[in-house]
DNA sequence: TGAGATCTACTCGATGTGAGTACTACTCGA
DNA sequence: TCGAGTAGTACTCACATCGAGTAGATCTCA
């Protein structure tokens, strides 16, 4: 049989099959806090309670699902690189999750992705988006489904990435200080950053950040001097890496 | 509504669906080669076909049935910690791919395994395993599907995690020798390492490996001396971590 | 028995690291 | 307007780790 007729007596119906949904855990910082997008479910199972936005995956990528899905939560349009829109965002797939039973209707397929993000504005109010909103994720407990689980894996991938890639940047403006860039280490991390090395150390990493040539329009809130302003490079693996102090129960 | 009554009225024909799938690259090192288990498609589409081993995932977990596939390839069981099982053998999500036109018959999303595994036996045959076979990694080209993909992102993962897990001994068995560890990583990067710089790193990670108190029946092939045995130690991340030789173009 | 390979332990200089000091420039409130 | 306090940047220093090389002992194979 070839190929043609072969597709043409295929009948999908004889292979199992699950609905299969995108997941996207939107992170980005707001006063200092590393927030992630929430839902409130306005529909059964766990109607009520908070949930990653999400759902099912169309005829498209399982890519284009994920910015479809975030865009209609945030009420921001995917594409061009302007302010209001979503060009800056960093997207990437997580993983997938598929227990026979993490959903009571039937199996669902999950496809997490990761969204990194500027200080996105408030979801608004009368669009698709009122619904979505900003929490500290260390606030961000008892969500629906298996999405506790799917949150911490999101947040140790965030912390990873930070180390070794320059995701830190997408958490900025496109110009920015290294004061800034450490307070989104600090952010992720939960930790504060040695101010002298943290500034030696970007400086150093070839293709981390490329000066403007600018300063900042003042200093920082609480004093002190204008700082120089930097964009991202073009390096994809920082080398060598910013690795967070080590702590002994990451390792065994 | 209720959840109860909910579920009772719910329509799973209501929502789109698709056929999962598991596809495994599962990786061991045969005389100094990473070579990757692959079998030749018994039916179209892509008919004779070399192809990752996969399935359809039934009532079960995605890890279960990515388990279950390689067992079936391999002939080997899953489970107990002897030889000839699976027992011993590494497994982890690569990541999920899912373009809706990956495969011609239907919507396809497959979530791609990682195997790692000691040495296995050649696939036997006069079972469901004869028509698998392990191939080097570089000789390992033109497969079906998006195959080739999936199997460029598995190789690049694993040199990854080579760097800062332990996830070399799974490559060896439960005793080894320095050497033996130092030629997994050779295998996998594809350079040479310098002996002397190897073994001092090795032994000076924290939880890496741990003396046996034992030592080899005999010397290398060609010659030196008996090596002192090993096993691997409890530490799931290695601090610091062995690093490749770093070349520029992985960075940009 | 000799040639050659390997294991293991060194040394050396170069580089990266955390902790701390210092100086300057700025903001804010008294 | 001035002083206190903060932040940006540039140092130093001791220490850890790195790649490269040397060296001696021990083993296999021809």
């Amino acid at each position: 049989m070839d190929e043609a007729s072969f597709l043409a007596s295929y009948n999908p119906r004889d292979y199992p099959s699950a609905a299969v949904t995108v997941d996207v855990v939107a992170l980005t910082i707001r006063e200092g806090t590393l927030c992630v997008l929430l839902v409130e479910r306005g529909q059964a199972p766990h109607l009520g309670q908070n949930a990653l936005p999400g759902g099912f995956v169309r005829d498209e990528t399982l890519d284009e699902a994920a910015l479809r899905e975030l865009a209609e939560e945030t009420g921001l349009t995917p594409g061009a690189e302007q302010d209001e829109t979503l060009g800056r965002v960093h997207l990437e797939q997580l993983r997938t999750y598929g227990n026979p039973d993490r959903d009571p209707r039937m199996r669902i397929v999950s496809v997490a992705y990761l969204a990194f993000a500027p200080h996105l504005p408030e979801p608004v109010a009368g669009t698709d988006a009122a619904r979505a909103f900003w929490v500290p994720v260390d606030e961000a407990k008892d969500l629906a489904f298996d999405h506790d689980q799917i949150l911490a894996d999101a947040l140790e991938r965030a912390r990873d990435k930070l180390e070794y890639t320059p995701l830190a940047t997408a958490f900025v403006a496109t110009a920015f200080t290294i004061g800034e860039l450490r307070q989104v280490y600090a952010a992720v991390w939960g930790e504060e950053l040695h101010a002298g090395n943290f500034h030696r150390k970007v400086l150093s990493v070839p293709g981390f950040v490329e000066s403007t040539g600018e300063t900042a329009a003042r200093g920082g809130e609480r004093g002190g001097p204008k700082a120089r302003l930097y964009r991202a490079g073009d390096a994809r693996l920082l080398h060598p890496a910013l690795l967070r102090p080590t702590r002994e129960d990451r390792i065994r």
